[in-house]
DNA sequence: TTGACGATATATCGGGTTGATATATAGAGT
DNA sequence: ACTCTATATATCAACCCGATATATCGTCAA
């Protein structure tokens, strides 16, 4: 087995304490690891296929009524597999923010305009913010402590950057008056 | 011209003022826009072609000697194109963060090879704040105020990471004291 | 009870994106 | 003369995303 996808690993990760289906996992990572790895179902079920072949999986097929139904469980190769990668020191981080792109180039439009981009910025955060405080909410106590952790930090990370666009509107508005009474 | 990128637009942006190269584009983007939006050559050179096709950027021959070179510039139309994105609130937003992927899965180490996921986020945090930093210092004064508040922004965003690392790091060892003494 | 609707389950695909590699010239330094 | 880096463009496999297609299940209201 060569190089895993990180992606391979969430699913790693997902299937460690209980089965899933492709479908489960999906869910899963939609209500968690979504706000920092994503995870689609074209790359889900390849990769399904791909651990279970390289034995780090094994599907059984559970069928509900006759719709059928494979959910799968980690083997002991499968943890091992995943501690080696969790002891590896992180590498990738990506962020692809619209709104920072556009507030960048906000030059481009009349002042008021730009004030705009750090409203809906702000907008933006609010609405995550209240996502994950749904989540939040949702969860119940589970002596696994770190996806609550996580989940923490997004909020807090979500408050700060709302905070951050309300302070550089504030700040530009500011600035704009200085010079018009220069 | 139907939907343009967000790629396109980056481009569009860096047109604006200047006419650049798709090698100056790249570069340019590497040291500004690529912390919260990134481009390759395998995206910039087509796109370029794109957008000269739909008249929204003239490329001119400027070879340097024998070693041919197109700098772009925009025109009217592109940089109505731009302006109307830019009056778009934003959509996107992602990020994949391999450390809070760990992070959230945790639990499967010990608590002390745990904790070492924290300490290697906050190192890759400051290095993030170093590099940051010395693109701060190589800009001089210009009248456009954006991308240096979108710079500082990114400072701020790296240190409050690199703490957040720091004291989640301490909860949990304090939290594996007091069960220690329970 | 039938029909509509949303949830479960898997598969697929176009299009965007990445990172690496290939090719070639220019210029600076040793 | 040689080497190394920067400039300049092109290409490609692999990966990833969002949307869509297909089909069954369970539920609830007309």
């Amino acid at each position: 087995m060569e190089q895993l996808s990180a992606t391979a690993y969430v699913i790693l990760g997902f299937v460690r304490n209980e089965p899933r289906s492709g479908y489960e996992i999906k869910a899963v990572v939609d209500n968690s690891t979504r706000f920092f790895w994503a995870a689609s179902y074209g790359q889900i079920y390849p990769e399904l296929k791909r651990l279970a072949e390289a034995g780090l999986i094994v599907g059984s097929d559970v069928p509900t009524g006759s719709r059928k139904r494979t959910v799968y469980e980690i083997t002991a190769d499968g943890e091992e597999e995943l501690r080696a990668w969790l002891r590896q020191a992180p590498q990738t981080f990506e962020m692809r923010d619209e709104g920072l792109l556009k507030l960048f180039f906000a030059d481009a439009l009349p002042r008021d305009e730009a004030l705009e981009i750090l409203r809906s910025m702000k907008a933006q955060r609010l609405a995550i913010n209240e996502r994950l405080r749904a989540i939040e909410q949702m969860k119940g106590e589970i002596e696994d402590p770190f996806p609550m952790i996580v989940l923490r930090g997004g909020l807090e990370f979500s408050e700060w950057f709302a905070d951050w666009c309300e302070r550089m509107e504030a700040q530009l508005l500011d600035s704009a008056l200085e010079k018009r009474s220069e």
